[in-house]
DNA sequence: ACTTAATATTGCAATATTACGATAAATATA
DNA sequence: TATATTTATCGTAATATTGCAATATTAAGT
């Protein structure tokens, strides 16, 4: 079928899946550490950093945008993107809920 | 083309996605929460708690194995599946290091 | 209005993922 | 050894993703 079915899973779940998606690819984790890197936010050359054609980064960077990981304006004929802190947040509580979790546990069975 | 040009990317940014992909279907952020609340590690109730048949589980089960989130021993005829510590920490601290970087940033232009 | 520059969208081919029925493999128990 | 139980693998269909050339859109400058 190829369809996952979001249907049958807490909107939780879905939710951090999204999220973790959108971060499932290297392109995606590249754009985001160049995203950190610059102070300007004037990014066409995300293209020029990366081994990929325009149209390419340009559709990495709409999966992005729809995940909620980045946000972006307009900003004259260059597009201004930036990392949405909400999204990092929630990923950053999730993982270190997991490793509070673990240590609570110490029944490292394997 | 469908096949992501791994080879074009660094090291880090690959791992990361790799981690990141392996969790980016709510099943397997399931299965971690899961893993995650019981005690004992006899998981072969795993096809209960989800709305998916026995195969489709233990594809799942083996995508996180092969990501590394997860580590699975055999236990007579069952198996026991952990979560691997070594890898949340990992994302967590990729996480809180983009968290903290875009603390000092302070540049939210959008 | 015309041109230039930057980004987005469309269309398409190649590949990957998701899901499951059928079946196999492995192990425990009778 | 035969049977039940549990997990894995195979085969296959449906859908999604990746990547890019061609084209469209948008806004700035001339």
């Amino acid at each position: 079928m190829g369809a996952t079915k979001t249907d049958h899973f807490t909107d939780k779940h879905n939710a951090i899946a999204t999220l973790a998606k959108a971060l499932g690819h290297p392109a995606r984790v590249a754009i985001i550490d160049y995203l950190l890197s610059v102070d300007t936010c004037i990014c066409g050359d995300i293209v020029n950093k990366l081994p990929l054609a325009q149209p390419t980064v340009s559709q990495h960077l709409k999966e992005l945008k729809n995940a909620g990981l980045i946000k972006g304006n307009i900003e004259g004929n260059a597009i201004c993107y930036c990392i949405d802190e909400k999204a990092i947040v929630r990923l950053q509580t999730y993982f270190s809920g997991i490793s509070g979790k673990l240590e609570k546990k110490k029944t490292d069975c394997c």
